[in-house]
DNA sequence: TCACTGTCAAGAGCACTGCTCACATCAGGT
DNA sequence: ACCTGATGTGAGCAGTGCTCTTGACAGTGA
């Protein structure tokens, strides 16, 4: 059975050569942003010719939709471990906000890459829906189960509030279009926000941004209608960095 | 004075050639968008010599933000022509969202240009802070003289408010602390809200986004504290396209 | 009229990019 | 021993932003 072994051999040194070049391509990335991403410079930095780099990766685009997988699933990572599961629905959608938020401050180029302006002729593939909607089931499935106090807000009309159900129900979460309205607002103004931050729009002043993020979040768990831990009415439990 | 004559004859004949090199530049950016844009392919489209548009552009960096300051300047008129000063608050703030949503799905490179990643190197340069702040103030100029029905959220701690009012009155807008977070709130949401569209990342399903859209902006109002005209309580009274 | 001056067109050229191809090498399997 | 398939290697193509040199053509002052 050497074929097995070395088959097997054969592949883990592909692989490693292809985490390096990840390694190298997520270094290149948080230092010049994906558009001034160069697969020659990779291919130098790891002492290889530059025609070399494509027996590992087909293309830059490839490369691209690889780096695109990885960050998605590093901020769904990040989301999720800040999520308390014992916490209020309110604390936890203040916790994953801010910890979203965090991780976009912390990596602007990779936040760039996801929500950002698409790389010039690129075309997401399927590849990359799955880990993007880590994160948005994740902030759904917050309000799927919480106890709803929604704000008298208008009505969803009911054509309406079908399509939104059913625009949920394919990342697995089942909520009334009401809430998926008020949800997908919220959803928005996270990343609204976030990006508003990350590509310097909000450099004027000096205004405390983590602080005003925590602030707004809260404002986004009661848009949505969880209801906040009784007792603690608006003091940001951790603001991070 | 023939000086005279043939030296503005001359200074005419050149912002000609830089009129049409910026048709140009916003064909191929609405074609290719902004990271492919390619001052040779401009050059060959004006039938001159790769070298001679430097003659009329300092260089790649500097036509961007010539594209950035006329699409700010765009998009703000979009918005100002959208707005009916005599209509109520919670109206003009509706009409204005839409406008700007119509403008960005209208002109998705351009809104990338704005609120999308920035390009590779670029730093923007002051000179697109100025067209930049235009819709931003405009927007926060609706909620300064209207009469603000504020929803019970918790209130902003007093060193904040400083800053915040600090942040918007340099937009000429004089408006208290805790409404400046709301409209900021708002604000990132309508951002949020297009660039989710604009960016592709609400593709999934038949929602009709343009309905879904002035229902959230309607939403935004009323976070604000923006009194919506009495009688007409959700009915979106014009979604665009 | 003649030389001077400044502006522009035009092309060559540099350094860089993504990517392809042909060739050499070398391990594994038959 | 032979073959095959995966890998290393360099040349090369077409494209990019940008610079430099050269040449042509005004308008100006003597």
């Amino acid at each position: 059975m050497p074929a097995n072994v070395t088959r097997t051999a054969a592949r883990r040194a592909r692989e490693e050569v292809i985490d390096a070049i990840l390694v190298a391509a997520r270094e290149q990335l948080a230092e010049v942003g994906a558009a001034a991403l160069s697969l020659r410079r990779i291919a130098r930095d790891l002492g290889m010719p530059s025609s070399g780099i494509y027996r590992y990766v087909e293309s830059r685009d490839a490369l691209l939709t690889l780096l695109i997988v990885r960050a998605y699933d590093e901020l769904a990572d990040a989301a999720q471990a800040s999520l308390d599961v014992a916490a209020a629905p309110a604390v936890q959608w203040v916790d994953v906000a801010v910890a979203v938020r965090a991780w976009g401050v912390a990596h602007p180029h990779a936040w760039a890459l996801l929500y950002g302006s698409p790389v010039p002729g690129y075309a997401a593939p399927q590849d990359t829906i799955g880990p993007g909607t880590r994160l948005s089931r994740l902030l759904m499935g917050i309000a799927e189960g919480a106890p709803l106090d929604p704000p008298p807000v208008p009505a969803v009309p009911a054509d309406q509030a079908a399509g939104l159900s059913a625009m949920v129900a394919g990342l697995d979460v089942d909520l009334p279009g009401d809430v998926v309205v008020r949800a997908v607002a919220a959803w928005s103004q996270l990343l609204g926000l976030v990006s508003l931050e990350v590509f310097g729009q909000l450099h004027n002043s000096g205004v405390d941004l983590a602080a005003l993020f925590a602030r707004t979040a809260e404002h986004m768990a009661a848009l949505i209608g969880l209801q906040p831990a009784a007792g603690e009415p608006g003091s940001p439990r951790s603001a991070v960095d």
